[in-house]
RNA sequence: GUGAUUGUAGCUCAGUUGGUUAGAGCGCCUGAUUGUGGUUCAGGAGGCCGCGGGUUCAAAUCCCGUCUUUCACCCCA
């Protein structure tokens, strides 16, 4: 059915069976490996005010311009749909005063971002991430990357590849587009018009510009971390160090600097071969977000659910393999016997048993095809003639073979 | 936001230079002697040809608009 009627609104789609098997594992085994490390679920509304996202992922960012769901609702509310999540964790940390200052949680929810979509790119979507707010620590850092490699490892997905760098202190930013203003001053006309733009608003967005000729532009300019305090240097190595001995494989990428205004020190990325032009998975960093007066430091990751998972199908994993199997099928035949089966089959799914059965009156083949569809293990024929001795026939539908026996017999076997 | 691309049965797709009742495979339903699935065989149901205009004696097919799909730019997870 192609008729718009029944679409989910462009960008957005409906997830469902057999899929959906994925989602679950993906979200359990996250829900799991997070309390392993002590991290606290957290679910902030969907909708936020619009200055929340303007004061920590920057005014002047593309996500926060261009990219978001901003309306005014009924009572004249400048509102947005969050194009992101640590916006709204920092917003409820913020309000738990100390409490907040030193915690770890993590969110599975939608995202919600109006840009035409792509590959890997949906107007809604969904990210799993942590916040881990505290003083600056490079050892708080290193774990957070470990952390989420082991939660790729956990969902069975190889072939990803970590790229890390830094960004240094709010100080150190200044000091870096400065310096990097006046080296570029005079490759300013060489530049794209993006570029030529960034210049004055984000210079450091200039260094990653894939345009050829920005590049090679970039290419001439000495490292970022050159720029840095050495302490800024050392939190960088230490982190990679540390990384190193935990066994995490890190690449530097001198070039990496990613585009939301909130991030200090250890910035970092990782991408999937399998994915087109949007090939990140995953994306974090260190931040420092001043909602009030008092800015929250912290360190955190997010990543899109629906990239890891075009990502595991590349690595072999599919929803089948999650998807519920075996289970029993209940066949009936007769009014009467219908009637005590949904009984029957109350109790065995009070046991915790997948049982299917059909509730209107059909054939035997029939009700033994879908039993055969459902992937039932066993069938349990009861009809008027079992009713009546107090038996039922259980068939295993493997083999083939199938027996009769008293009603508590099935259930004990069951 | 820009550029390209797609839309025909539940699914995957055919459909000749506009020309009769729009097809296939898979799936679904019903049968192949009484109450037994998968394989086989026979039969059957199911389409506002995305939507709205227009051209024409005639439109799934040509033109315009619109929505949608996919991909790239841009941006990011």
């Amino acid at each position: 059915m192609a008729s718009n009627e029944f679409q989910a609104l462009q960008g957005m789609s409906d997830i469902h069976a057999p899929e959906i098997y994925l989602w679950h594992m993906i979200e359990e085994r996250a829900r799991q490996l997070f309390s392993c490390y002590g991290y606290e679920e957290l679910r902030t509304p969907s909708l936020e005010k619009l200055s929340i996202f303007k004061r920590s992922i920057g005014d002047t960012t593309d996500v926060v311009q261009k990219e978001m769901y901003a309306f005014e609702d009924r009572g004249g509310r400048e509102l947005a749909l969050r194009p992101e999540g640590t916006a709204g964790t920092i917003r409820h940390l913020a309000g738990r005063g100390e409490e907040g200052q030193n915690a770890r949680v993590f969110y599975i929810s939608p995202m919600f971002r109006c840009e035409r979509p792509q590959a890997g790119r949906k107007r809604q979507f969904h990210q799993v991430g942590v916040e881990d707010t505290g003083e600056p620590n490079p050892l708080a850092d290193a774990e957070c990357i470990a952390l989420q490699q082991q939660l790729l490892e956990a969902w069975g997905l190889t072939g990803s590849k970590i790229q890390i760098n830094s960004r240094g202190t709010k100080e150190d930013q200044k000091l870096i587009s400065d310096n990097l203003r006046q080296l570029l001053d005079e490759h300013r006309g060489d530049l794209c018009d993006d570029c030529q733009r960034r210049m004055d608003e984000n210079v450091l967005r200039v260094i990653d510009c894939k345009n050829e000729k920005c590049k090679a532009i970039a290419a001439t300019l000495p490292e970022m971390r050159s720029f840095m305090t050495q302490e800024s240097q050392d939190y960088l190595d230490t982190v990679i160090e540390t990384l190193g001995q935990m066994g995490v494989e890190v690449e530097y990428d001198r070039n990496l600097v990613r585009g939301l205004d909130y991030y200090v020190h250890t910035v970092w990325e990782i991408t999937h071969g399998a994915l087109g032009a949007q090939n990140a998975i995953a994306g974090g960093g260190r931040y420092e977000i001043a909602l009030g007066k008092k800015a929250i430091p912290g360190v955190g990751f997010a990543m899109g659910i629906e990239r890891v998972i075009t990502s595991l199908e590349a690595c072999g994993v599919t929803a089948g393999q999650f998807a519920p199997k075996g289970g029993l099928w209940l066949v009936s035949l007769g009014d009467e016997a219908l009637a005590a089966n949904m009984q029957l089959a109350r109790e065995l799914r009070g046991k915790g048993l997948r049982c299917g059965m059909e509730l209107a009156a059909k054939s035997m083949k029939a009700q033994m095809r879908k039993a055969n569809r459902a992937g039932a293990e066993k069938v349990i024929i009861r009809g008027e003639d079992e009713i009546a001795k107090g038996t039922a026939i259980v068939k295993d539908m493997e083999d083939g073979s199938q027996e009769e026996m008293g009603l508590d017999d099935v259930l004990r076997i069951a």
